[in-house]
DNA sequence: ACTACTAGTATCGAGTCGAAACTATTGCAA
DNA sequence: TTGCAATAGTTTCGACTCGATACTAGTAGT
């Protein structure tokens, strides 16, 4: 078995394993990767056809999903006034409770020093962006480390999108984001 | 946001890469997993429950997909003749086939240097570890990194089954196996 | 105004998944 | 030896994922 299996097989069952460890709320692997999404993104990236760039899926599955989302009251939906065709999504204060609850593997990656969790983030992002570059999906990175992120008058501006943006947006992720 | 829940999203997001990346045979990410394991696994842990145990699901669920690995034609079926209970699936050389084709994600790994590489696989090996140590799951390592393999008139033994073994299966996963 | 494009939705079929009920076989113990 | 508990595997149910396809509605470009 090759060095690049066993680090599959190893991503694979970490993520299963993280899938099936508890979490509160009643909601799947899936819905609870599109909520921690929600939970995360900027207000320009929370519309279904973002979670499904984000999640590597159609924009019919988010829509189940966030369907089913929205019935169990962990989020609701924000309509555009410029664009009618969007929606973006926001968390509702029980979906805040949920995504900001208890992250299974925790503890593992507690266990592991510092130093060496530091290197597996690194070595992970590598692989993510190697992997993303072949496919030209996007990185989805925090909008503060994005090549259009500005400083204008002390507060956090965006050169794309031409807006202000307040610290706290600067720290979420981007559908636009490109890294530096 | 935390390093944890940087580190989990990157290897959620992986994982979902290595799903969605296109592979031979018209399987999805779980039949891919059983068929992995069962092409990776020596004949006394290729059972329904012990597919289960590997991936972590409930016997329920695999024997679904052995069911439709088998009416695909990837896997046959060996009764045990020791215990009438036990079935132990093995691949078909169609099934042969596509779990040696090629592997996702392999370009994005070799674009790592081999220093980084070596540091993420054992990152993620301790990290598996310390998430199975709480949860009571067993490694699934090779047999030949067994606390019971032993060498006997030069070939590989094990001491817990009692049986001499051939150098392929010393290289196999095995359900019993204990980390030295 | 026409057309191409984009955002989101609905529906289909195959399949995952946990839970629970079920069959067959094996093991243990009174 | 009979009798029961444990084990291996299957079946069924309901909620859901997922890709594919066809659809509606709003937006842009010519």
């Amino acid at each position: 078995m090759t060095t690049h299996t066993q680090i599959r097989e190893l991503i694979n069952r970490l993520a299963r394993l993280d899938a099936a460890s508890g979490w509160a709320g009643n909601l799947n692997p899936t819905q609870r990767s599109v909520l921690g999404y929600l939970a995360r993104a900027n207000q320009f990236s929370r519309s279904p056809s973002h979670v499904s760039d984000y999640l590597g899926t159609t924009r019919g599955t988010t829509t189940q999903s966030l369907k089913s989302l929205l019935q169990k009251g962990y989020v609701k939906e924000q309509r555009s006034e410029l664009d009618k065709r969007v929606i973006s999504y926001a968390l509702t204060p029980k979906g805040q409770d949920i995504a900001g609850s208890a992250v299974p593997m925790e503890d593992a990656l507690n266990a592991l020093g510092s130093n060496e969790r530091d290197a597996l983030q690194s070595a992970l992002l590598s692989t993510l962006r190697n992997a993303l570059a072949k496919n030209g999906g996007r990185e989805f990175g925090l909008c503060k480390t994005c090549i259009h992120h500005r400083e204008k008058g002390g507060a956090p501006y965006c050169a794309l999108l031409k807006t202000a943006l307040s610290a706290e947006e600067a720290d979420q992720i981007c559908h636009e984001q490109v890294p530096v």
